[in-house]
DNA sequence: CATATGTCAGAGATACTGAGATAT
DNA sequence: CATATCTCAGTAGCTCTGACATAT
């Protein structure tokens, strides 16, 4: 059935939060479909590049960098080491600790996802410039502080 | 427990979707707190928003106006009944509708939860000038299409 | 018969809480 | 003993699917 747009309440399209939360949710399910598709999650991405910009690390660090929940990341790093792109070890130095480390093939899927996920970034964000962009990346970052 | 911050990846960094991403998950959270504190939830807003801009309607149409989904309709208006927000009435003209009617104390409730949620905009979207949240707003307007 | 609306049960993914085991 | 890390079960809220009854 096709929806025909209505418009919403100017209550709303004036506030930035559901601007937003509109944008992320379409965005959100975009890379989702993306990422189900090769067989993996949103969260393997930010894991991957993780472990690719600052080398090996324990489990909760990541989860520090990427805003993952532990209790996630656990079921995230099985698959991640069931696919052959991690490898976790007992860090000698902090027995506690699990050491993730980042397989070649892990590189590369890293590499992949990440042209996946920056083509659906052109997808919703191409009716922007380059400068608008540049700008908009600015000033979100600043509101996250 | 305090956690410290950690840089996150720079391939996450620089993608729009996942810092609109975190701003979103923030405000969603500030809101449903402020909502609940007062027995509201976020829908709430919305759909005494649309009744108040487009008049009485029914339950399909608000649904589209604030992309609440039809399934989501039933208990939002349910509750918003049950606190004297609304009036729902089967519409002579078509007796497959359900007319939803604002009353006053839901027109003066909209007006208390638009405050509150007004309010987050500025702590969290505060740290732009008035021109750059007006350049925000008109951004992401164009990328929502 | 085909479609639109509202009602209702429930699945699926996400984010989070709490508790236990092990190590520091 | 207090804290940190990892594991695991489970909860809560949100989004969406599918089915059904009723009305057009």
């Amino acid at each position: 059935m096709e929806v025909e747009a209505q418009e919403a309440p100017a209550r709303l399209r004036g506030k930035p939060s559901w601007l937003i939360s509109k944008t992320s949710a379409r965005t959100h399910r975009l890379i989702a479909e993306a990422m189900t598709a090769v067989g993996a999650h949103a969260y393997h991405f930010a894991i991957l590049a993780a472990l690719e910009e600052f080398g090996p690390q324990s489990q909760v660090r990541i989860g520090q960098r990427c805003g993952i929940d532990q209790s996630d990341m656990h079921a995230m790093l099985a698959e991640l080491a069931e696919q052959g792109h991690i490898r976790r070890a007992p860090d000698p130095e902090d027995r506690r600790r699990n050491l993730i480390t980042l397989t070649e093939t892990g590189r590369r899927r890293m590499v992949a996802l990440d042209a996946a996920i920056s083509d659906i970034q052109d997808d919703v964000f191409g009716v922007l410039s380059e400068e608008e962009r540049r700008l908009l990346i600015g000033m979100i970052t600043r509101v996250i502080g």
